[in-house]
DNA sequence: TATTGTTATACTCTATAACTATA
DNA sequence: TATAGTTATAGAGTATAACAATA
């Protein structure tokens, strides 16, 4: 089994406990994320359009559907959303040969430079901020992190 | 100096490593936290108005600015959204005697026994999506989200 | 008949600009 | 004149209900 390291006796940390943290801290860590994400002016996105382009950018050809149950969303909302970055120029769309009532998104060129500015940008104004902790505290950033993604983004519900 | 656990190697964990990071997991998070909010049918809060009432409630009398503020939005902002409160009977508003342009905000009996209700519900729902993980994982998770909050709500900006 | 998507409608969240009241 | 707050307006994000087109 794990063992532990034997410096200083480890309070239990217990799931009641990390729900807590959770609420009080995640969304004050999303307005950093949001900040970050606006900082460039005349090049921005919101957070759940980036999320959205990012999608669709990496999948092949996604399905509205397919948008909307990878951000939560329902139907017409992701509809309504991609008609936005569609008149926008960053997306476009194409019936599906194989079943007429499906439409298959694709990140334009437009939208993929979009895209890289943003993320490139919000990385780096993110970065600066974490740039004031210590190897220690990055470190148990990361491994909180991929706990919460092994949670939250691998295994969506139960 | 912290002493390491001798077992494996660790990739050091760059900044722009846990921004990247923080961008891809965070979203999805707060997806499964707006969830945990909205489980209880008819007795719902959103995360904004969530953070409004909470704040308030552990004020003694806070001004409208100051949570703007706290929850980083405009005054307007934050003006529309606590007389949306005080209409639901979740907050009562009060002249500072002191300063006649400042409303003092209070979280009535109502509110206080509703926000009560949201965060047991918001808390126990998180809680039981965390009670797969195991023991190390919850402690990573909890360390993790302490040097969030020690970075965006403890010390915001820079 | 079931599924994919859109349109209609309504609310919250959000900002900027313009205004009121008080200091 | 400066500050606290509100009102007006506009747009994004969101949902439910109703509809269209296609399987």
């Amino acid at each position: 089994m794990p063992q532990r390291a034997a410096s200083a006796p480890r309070p239990a940390a217990s799931p009641e406990d990390c729900a807590t943290a959770l609420l009080d801290t995640l969304p004050h860590a999303m307005d950093a994320l949001r900040a970050s994400m606006r900082e460039h002016v005349g090049e921005e996105l919101s957070v759940p359009q980036f999320r959205c382009l990012a999608f669709i950018a990496r999948e092949r050809a996604p399905t509205v559907g397919a948008v909307a149950a990878f951000i939560g969303v329902t139907m017409p909302t992701a509809s309504t959303m991609i008609d936005r970055l569609v008149r926008a120029g960053a997306v476009s769309t194409a019936v599906d040969p194989a079943d007429r009532r499906r439409s298959l998104l694709q990140v334009t060129e437009t939208g993929r430079a979009r895209l890289r500015r943003i993320r490139q940008g919000a990385r780096q104004s993110l970065a600066q901020e974490l740039a004031r902790l210590g190897a220690d505290d990055l470190l148990a950033l990361q491994r909180g992190l991929d706990v919460l993604r092994s949670t939250f983004v691998d295994a969506p519900d139960t």
